[in-house]
DNA sequence: ACCATAGCGAAAACCATTGTCAACAAGTTT
DNA sequence: AAACTTGTTGACAATGGTTTTCGCTATGGT
């Protein structure tokens, strides 16, 4: 179960997909469970710019009369991450958020008010290439890049 | 008191210095205390690419003798934050961490083992550049950029 | 269907950070 | 220099997101 052993991040498209994701899971011990589904489920259905905290997909499943606690919720987004279908992100709040990771398109950034706390999206191929050159002439192997740009916003001016 | 009185970043330049802080200070009714002081005094001191926590300034501190409670650390780091002295990094760890902000330089970036934590610091001019731009797009004023690559360095590999 | 064990969840523990408030001290006025 | 005003401190309690514990449950292989 050492995540060492699980397989390289681009065996995961279409992940989201039951059969693929029971795959993906079997193959590496993991038991694909009611609970899992339903967590991937309310990331699949997020808005795009969406961004989800622990507690925000735990209540969002109360709310549907499912029956789950906290700690599955943490524990399967620490296994999504880890098998690379989730990425976490660092927005220096004070708690951490999610959202599906798409290993077929460019990853976005994020541009964040640090007075009212607005998240704005963007894309840019050439900062995921930088990262990966920095990773590379360092002898590492690539998991993530997040460029998160802080400002203030027009309204909070 | 608010922070959208205080003066503007690039009126910071060698604000470590203790008259240079001193007067900064006092512009915005705040007082320079012993204890900014020493907490600024741990910062200077630290080894370039060193990040430290709250914990980490507040332990120094005690351990070179000196008795200050961690209700101050964490108030006089933010309001270095806020002043532009320092930059509080969320590096995705449980914990943030500060090093000193020095504006006539190019802010650099962090590369992240996510298995052993280690961290590895470069610099990049464009990818500032970018974060500026997108933040003229938007109507944000910048207050920071941070570039955080994560991935396995070669000994956990 | 049976079994071995991965996974679940309620509750407690953990831990970084924040709030409270009486005592203190920096800077200003006399 | 002493008095005064008010920003600042620090012991302690509280908060809140996340993790751990552990007996019970359900999944997947046989
Ligand atoms: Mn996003
Ligand atoms: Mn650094
Ligand atoms: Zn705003
Ligand atoms: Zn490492």
């Amino acid at each position: 179960m050492s995540l060492a052993t699980m397989s390289s991040p681009h065996f995961v498209y279409g992940s989201h997909h039951p059969e693929v994701l029971k795959t993906l899971l079997n193959q590496e011990g993991f038991r694909i469970t009611q609970q899992r589904h339903k967590i991937l489920e309310v990331l699949n259905a997020a808005a795009e710019g969406d961004h989800l905290s622990a507690e925000d997909i735990h209540q969002k499943l109360l709310d549907q009369g499912e029956k789950i606690g906290v700690s599955t919720i943490y524990r399967t987004l620490h296994l999504l991450v880890d098998l690379g279908l989730l990425r976490e992100l660092a927005l220096s709040e004070e708690r951490k958020f999610y959202e599906l990771s798409n290993p077929m398109t460019v990853a976005h950034h994020h541009l964040i008010c640090s007075q009212c706390g607005s998240v704005k999206e963007f894309e840019d191929a050439a900062i995921v290439s930088l990262g990966q050159d920095e990773a590379l002439r360092q002898g590492f192997s690539l998991l993530d890049c997040q460029f998160t740009v802080y400002g203030v916003c027009e309204q909070c001016s």
